[in-house]
DNA sequence: ATCCTTGCAAAACGTTTGCACCTCA
DNA sequence: TGAGGTGCAAACGTTTTGCAAGGAT
């Protein structure tokens, strides 16, 4: 494959801070924990049924603040609650949810996929060994400029990876 | 779990230019098309014995620049060169030569792990639809400061993946 | 001669899907 | 009641592994 590489700098990436008034995408406020309530006008909003699992799965996401789970993570703290949900219906809610805006999936390495609450504008820490996630406020990374981008394409989204590990490993 | 963020911008990455000079954990020069004669070179300074099918993977690896490639990318153009090497060996000997610092793994989405000829400090676009990766040299990207670090924790590296679209896709 | 490496096929793993049954509006 | 959702088990694609046969020093 050919790539006309140009790397006149060009475009800018503005960071924007965390401010939860300047969310976009984001159609129900969820950045309060989120009653049990809620999560009915959630859904509706989104014109996903509020049905016995999402509203369990939506209420696991949710009602806690930001997090970062994969489907296995879910489906398990979902049989602890001793909520009766599948493994499937857990990953197809998950997509679902990820589809209107509800949720983000974070590439970290691994064949993991995982799925965030917080789907404002931010970046990650990755803590090797624990293979946890912790969010970074955006206006905590300064990107510079970017390289100027392929004709015909455009910035979709810029993700910051930071990896931590134990010291002296 | 607990998570104590305190977010005092303290820890600075300063991006270095890839200049060849300053690469490190690159034991030999593969920065120049690498004959085939040079492969047991690389394969012998870390230590992995030169055989038949190391030396054709190092070959379509390091020949031809910097390159980003699955393990079924590698066994197809193995193949198509007729050379010998079976898919469970092209997936070990990719993983080896993680291990020791010849390639370097890429985070991207998706369930396919990329590896990277190019080991030194760089970023990606992450061209979707083509799903082609395309490197990033680190002297366009800056990146300001960062939050302070868990005690007990190091950055061991910063990731940054520009995800590009089609316009107005 | 010894240890390392390979190839195959099978297993493992995370994820998706086909389909019969159920349920929400 | 009917469109949409669920659960199960099977299918899927990628990656790893156990083991017997082959190759490097």
């Amino acid at each position: 494959m050919k790539w006309p590489m140009e790397f006149r700098p060009q475009i800018s990436v503005s960071q924007v801070p965390a401010d939860p008034s300047t969310e976009r995408d984001t159609p129900v406020d969820k950045r309060n924990g989120c009653p049990w309530h809620d999560v009915v006008t959630l859904l509706r909003e989104v014109k996903l049924r509020p049905t016995r699992q999402r509203m369990a799965l939506g209420w696991l996401l949710f009602a806690k603040g930001d997090r970062h789970l994969t489907a296995e993570m879910l489906f398990e703290e979902a049989s602890i609650a001793r909520l009766p949900v599948s493994l499937a219906t857990g990953y197809k809610t998950l997509n679902q949810f990820t589809e209107v805006g509800l949720l983000r999936q974070v590439a970290v390495d691994g064949s993991k996929t995982y799925f965030d609450t917080n789907t404002s504008d931010h970046h990650h820490f990755f803590v090797e060994g624990q293979n946890a996630l912790v969010d970074i406020p955006s206006a905590s990374v300064t990107i510079g400029e970017l390289p100027q981008v392929l004709d015909g394409y455009e910035v979709a989204r810029v993700d910051v990876v930071v990896r931590l590990k134990r010291k002296g490993a």
